[in-house]
RNA sequence: UGGGGGAUCGUCUAGCGGUAGGACGCAUGACUCUGGAUCAUGCUACGGGGGUUCGAAUCCUCCUCCCCCAGCCA
């Protein structure tokens, strides 16, 4: 109870692989799929859907397929293809030579289709969409049949062809299976198997005039790919049936459908119809924005593969529908990230300090380590002088008690520099704002340490005004309000919770100098604020950088708390 | 009032007839040249009622609540 077999299945569904394992139902093996629809950007529940795909296809052995599920040439784009692909890859998924396309089988899915014609098992449908619709009937009341139902398997036949053909417009005909117009399962009440759409497929081309519906191409591409285990979300439950009725009449392989829960993030939505609402009316700046749980938008962020790979293994694999707190996604990038990620001081909104004894013709080199998680990552100069940025968060005229940051009279720790004392405070005459702090310094204390052994609780971050180089960043905060945005007043929606307050841009931030050649993408640690990327925004010219997230931050709780307490 | 699923700490998840565990979160403390990291300690959980059993989160039964389904979307 107490030790946790590492042996053991981590959840129901390699638990049910290992049983089949066992007992040969595959002849050992294992073959899963990641099937998205090139409709939109993958997002994190994607990413939990390709864990679980190729990690099982891992784990034992086996092997995962990418296939895109491009039967709706309405919706899909190539560019989707190409950025589904670069999002798996970036992930760290290989799918090697194992790219498909349910648009690779049409043929075969036509095929089929003649052959359940002739079995008498599909017919083709006359009646209208609206049509279609009343006579499927309601979740209470059965079905009716279509007056078209019992045509003959010549004139099915013949108007199939006909459909394929192009003779007829968008919506004259259907071809649906023959099933049971009575089911209390609305998936078996003759469900259309093929529909007319004159439409431009990006892959086929022209090529066709009629393509496949879900259920009717689906689980054939998985039976064609000899797929084991065809794993998708809890509101396909209710078309397994379906799915294995395909098979079963057509006699060709079976793999299982196996549902779980899809993954719910607290303070985001998931829909590709919501995500496409935040774009298109300008909420967030693209898919690819920062602030959306998009797989671009968590890269340009800073979110590593790394993280998203562990979150999505923490978050575990059920049949329950839950939402995960947010909060555990941040703890993994800043788990990963405070492995890796390198150093550097960076103040967001600088005070100007001036050390008033100190020499203002010299400029030392003083060391600083790059990674105290790891010290093979080794140390770098920064340049000390007589005027500095501070973060103006680090300064306050009339401290709080707690406060061991700088304040007037106060002795704090410049990080690897020197200690440094409050004097006096500049401030504009007309505004009162504070301007300038002049500061003396202890020479004693070089590289941080006094010879004394004198305490001092602070420790601040700082950049030598000369050296410094400027920057904007990018902070961000949650894009709605509350954990669960779909949380709203009668009459509104998910909109209403969107957070006004989500995107804070500082436009002179000021860096230490060696990070003038970051690299776009990697992450930084800047001392004591959180950790950051550089953004492709950036230019040669203009740095710019996104918070990924912040550290964590103990003051912050400890000031909420003195608030609430009054 | 059809069909299909699901209910375990605040959140996610383990458990598969033998003392309900882990992670995140939260709280307190230790340590620290990042109020970071780390470490330690703690935190009102088996939806409810019956039953079987020496023993039930687990088996049976009744109930309650939640989710999904009426696209020629996936």
């Amino acid at each position: 109870m107490t030790v946790t077999d590492p042996t053991s299945p981590a959840n129901f569904i390699e638990r049910i692989i290992e049983e089949d394992l066992e007992t040969n139902k595959y002849d050992g093996r294992v073959m899963t799929r990641f099937p998205p629809e090139p409709n939109g950007y993958l997002h994190i529940g994607h990413a939990k859907s390709i864990c679980l795909n190729f990690g099982l296809a891992e784990t034992y052995g086996g092997l995962c397929n990418l296939r895109f599920d491009d039967t709706n040439p309405t919706k899909e784009e190539v560019e989707y293809v190409e950025s589904i692909k670069e999002d798996v890859r970036w992930l760290g998924f290989n799918w090697d030579d194992r790219l498909y396309y349910a648009s690779d089988y049409f043929e075969q899915l036509h095929d089929y289709a003649v052959q359940l014609i002739k079995q008498g098992q599909a017919y083709v449908d006359s009646l209208s969409a609206e049509e279609i619709r009343e006579y499927r009937g309601t979740l209470t009341e059965p079905g009716r049949k279509s007056p078209y139902r019992n045509r003959s398997v010549e004139e099915n036949l013949s108007l199939f062809q006909s459909m394929r053909a192009g003779e007829f417009q968008n919506g004259v005909h259907v071809l649906r299976a023959k099933i049971d117009m009575a089911s209390g399962n609305l998936n078996m009440r003759d469900p259309v198997m093929y529909r007319i759409l004159h439409a431009e497929h990006h892959r086929t081309g022209d090529t066709w005039c009629i393509y496949p519906m879900y259920d009717w191409a689906h689980g054939l591409c998985d039976s064609i790919e000899k797929i084991t285990h065809s794993i998708c979300t809890l509101e396909f439950e209710d078309h397994r049936p379906l799915y294995e009725w395909f098979l079963k009449e057509l006699g060709v392989y079976q793999p299982q459908q196996i549902e779980f829960a899809r993954l719910n993030l607290s303070q985001t939505v998931m829909s590709k119809r919501k995500l496409l609402r935040l774009v298109k009316e300008g909420y967030v700046n693209g898919w690819d924005d920062p602030r959306m749980p998009t797989i671009s938008g968590l890269r340009r962020r800073g979110y590593t593969p790394e993280a998203i790979r562990d979150f999505c293994e923490r978050i575990g694999v059920a049949r329950k529908d839950s939402m995960v707190d947010i909060k555990l996604l941040e703890w993994c990038v800043r788990e990963d990230l405070n492995r890796r990620a390198p150093r550097i001081m960076g103040v967001l909104r600088p005070l100007r300090v001036v050390v008033e004894n100190y020499p203002d013709d010299t400029v030392e080199e003083l060391e600083a380590i790059n990674n105290p998680e790891d010290s093979t990552m080794g140390t770098r100069m920064v340049p000390f002088s007589r005027v500095l940025y501070i973060e103006r968060d680090d300064f306050r005229e009339d401290p709080p008690k707690k406060w061991f940051r700088l304040a007037p009279g106060r002795e704090v720790r410049l990080r690897y520099g020197y200690y440094i004392t409050c004097v006096d405070v500049v401030k504009d005459e007309k505004t009162g704002e504070i301007i300038e702090l002049r500061c003396t310094y202890d020479p004693a204390t070089k590289g941080g340490w006094s010879p004394d052994g004198r305490k001092v609780r602070g420790t601040l971050h700082w950049v030598s005004a000369e050296h410094a180089i400027e920057a904007e960043v990018r902070l961000y905060d949650y894009l709605f309000i509350k954990p669960n945005p779909e949380e709203v007043e009668e009459g509104q929606d998910f909109i209403s919770n969107v957070n006004p307050d989500s995107l804070e841009v500082l436009r002179s931030c000021s860096l230490e100098p060696s990070v003038g050649n970051a690299a776009l993408g990697s992450g930084y640690q800047f001392e004591r604020l959180g950790y950051f990327c550089l953004d492709p925004d950036s230019t040669g010219s203009k740095l710019i950088f996104n918070r990924t997230v912040t550290l964590r931050d103990t003051w912050a709780k400890i000031e909420k708390k003195m608030k609430q307490d009054k």
